[in-house]
DNA sequence: GCCGTTTTCGGCCCGACTGTTTTCAGTCG
């Protein structure tokens, strides 16, 4: 049990007593109770040894005793009663828009019903509509929702949002009633996922705005729309909301609608207790104008967020005392470690990669293609890495280039963490990151101590894409990331922050705190093509997430410097 | 259920839209 499981028995808790009909506070108290043991750097097993559970924001004496026999008996009676009084089918009516704990309630109780097929029976026979607080519309929403559901609940890459976001957010900008726009929400605190896009505008002629956004080629429904906010469905199943809102309370919108929800009540307990009343209108009885987010910051007495920050995971803390980050930016970055080229599976050759590199103004790049295991990938057997390595010298010694290419190797992890070529060849390299490719379904303690054990070879200078997720497709392998981290910590070894948006790991919410304890990041692109080089722009985005500043990227280093760093191997 | 340098009781973030009502509850973000 660890501290994921309690927080999602915590939320599921929350849920049921919403379904329950419980004291909305007291929901509330297990959401956020649920987030505190989320964001938890400690180990809860030793916060527990140390008694000190109750000094976690959010946690009182009740909660801390049922997380303590959750963790102590693997189990909760209190839990298990109330799941049992709720069926789990009733859950999943909170997925249908437009159903909330209330109406849910009301299905069960009144019909009886306990499932999503149930459900969609009792909307046929035409069931539904003369329950209290239903009508012919919500049955008829309830059945059309539910063959969609799939697509309506559906997160989407970062990368893909931005895709999806751009010809909307031009269409907004070129209209003449449009003063000012932009993406909020989730999408402007680049969360690795985006389930749903919230366009904010400012003008004088909200009608004329939504008129254009609720006609255009991309609604395939819509879903409301009033003078001040309107939500539609694009084509391809998610959901766009618009808010519209004068150009004075611009700055207040702004920071409301692009969150997190968790940073949002924190600031506004703050303003409360100021004596202040923030909401996305303004801050009351202050009669500041602000031109900008940092005005309405300054006035709470905090340094300026930036949007990735906005987590509640103790930026505000940070910024009430003027320790906040210098974060990362893209332009920090000199080159690149983790790209791959025709010699195993990447769509470009060496010298069309280093030529982008150059176009790029990189100052140096790292070629760095499968190893010999990796035959799904092309993996170069030892010939082929000597072909490479003599290509590249012949490259480098032309000077027709002005970035510098480092001769490097994704080189397979064994599954008894031994790697895929000799130390004899590997130290002919510039540098090697080593990466696990298959065994995924190892145990934890098993597949840590293979990884563990490549850190440790003397050759290794940074380890790849540590959990092996895929966003939205393959969960990450058993890890023990907080182990891993130590290891790459006590070797002097580097941390790969893989840039591709369907992997950005190690994830953004371990690398404050590995980054404060000395870890070291390597932005790359894991780039297959001379387009994907682009992909650093979306790990500078996770690491901006993670707190990471220059100091702690490898490759803002200059090409003298990284020089000497990589020379350190071997050590 | 949590919390407190105005409080150990009485607060707890707050506004827009919809559909079902006949003045507002429920949902959502």
């Amino acid at each position: 049990m660890d501290k994921h499981d309690i927080a999602k028995i915590l939320d599921e808790i929350a849920l049921l007593l919403e379904i329950q009909g419980d004291n909305p506070f007291k929901i509330r108290a297990y959401e956020r109770a649920a987030r505190s043991i989320e964001n938890l750097d400690a180990d809860i097993h030793e916060v527990i040894k140390k008694g000190s559970l109750r000094d976690i924001p959010g946690i009182g004496e009740k909660i801390a005793e049922k997380i303590e026999t959750l963790v102590k008996t693997g189990k909760l009676p209190y839990y298990i009663d109330l799941k049992a009084s709720i069926p789990k089918g009733v859950l999943e009516f909170l997925k249908i828009p437009g159903l909330g704990a209330k109406k849910a309630k009301i299905l069960y109780d009144k019909l009886g019903l306990k499932s999503i097929e149930e459900l969609k029976k009792a909307a046929q026979k035409n069931l539904i509509a003369d329950l209290p607080g239903f009508g012919e519309k919500s049955q008829k929403k309830i059945l059309d929702s539910l063959d969609k559901l799939l697509s309506y609940n559906k997160r989407h890459l970062w990368w893909d949002a931005e895709s999806i976001a751009e010809p909307i957010l031009e269409g907004l900008k070129k209209l003449k009633e449009v003063d000012r726009v932009e993406v909020a929400g989730s999408f402007r605190r680049k969360l690795e996922t985006v389930g749903d896009l919230d366009f904010l505008v400012a003008t004088k002629k909200p009608k004329a705005v939504m008129d254009f956004f609720t006609t255009q080629k991309w609604v395939s429904e819509v879903l409301n729309k009033g003078e001040a906010k309107s939500s539609i469905r694009l084509k391809n199943g998610m959901q766009a909301d618009l808010r519209v809102i004068p150009d004075k309370s611009y700055p207040f919108a702004e920071l409301y609608f692009t969150g997190s929800k968790e940073h949002n009540i924190k600031l506004r307990e703050r303003a409360l207790s100021m004596g202040y009343h923030l909401n996305e209108y303004s801050l009351d009885p202050l009669k500041i104008k602000p031109k900008a987010e940092k005005d309405v910051y300054q006035a709470l007495k905090l340094s300026y967020i930036p949007p990735e920050l906005r987590e509640d995971m103790g930026e505000i803390e940070a910024a009430a005392v003027g320790k906040l980050p210098k974060l990362i930016e893209e332009k920090d970055i000199l080159g690149a470690f983790h790209c791959h080229t025709t010699y195993s599976d990447g769509h470009n050759t060496l010298e069309e990669m280093v030529k982008r590199a150059d176009e790029l103004n990189w100052a140096y790049i790292g070629i760095a293609d499968h190893s010999k295991s990796s035959f799904q990938a092309n993996g170069m057997q030892l010939d082929r890495l000597e072909e490479q390595l003599a290509a590249i010298k012949k490259l480098n010694l032309s000077g027709k280039y002005k970035a510098h290419i480092f001769a490097g190797l994704e080189c397979d992890i064994m599954t008894n963490g031994k790697l895929d070529f000799a130390d004899s060849v590997l130290k002919e390299l510039d540098y090697v990151i080593v990466s696990i490719h298959r065994s995924f379904t190892l145990s934890q303690k098993d597949q840590t101590k293979r990884l563990i054990k490549a850190i440790e070879n003397p050759y290794t200078t940074m380890v790849a894409h540590p959990t092996g997720r895929l966003l939205l497709k393959r969960e990450p392998y058993a890890i023990d990331i907080d182990k891993v981290i130590d290891a790459c910590i006590a070797n002097n070894k580097i941390m790969e922050l893989n840039g591709n948006p369907m992997r950005l790991d190690l994830d953004w919410r371990y690398w404050h705190k590995a980054s404060q304890k000395g870890l070291k990041c390597a932005i790359n692109p894991d780039a297959h093509s001379v387009h994907d080089l682009e992909y650093v722009r979306a790990g500078v985005n996770i690491a901006r997430k993670g707190w990471l500043e220059k100091k702690h990227v490898v490759n803002s280093l200059p090409l003298d410097q990284i020089k000497k760093l990589l020379n350190q191997k071997g050590l």
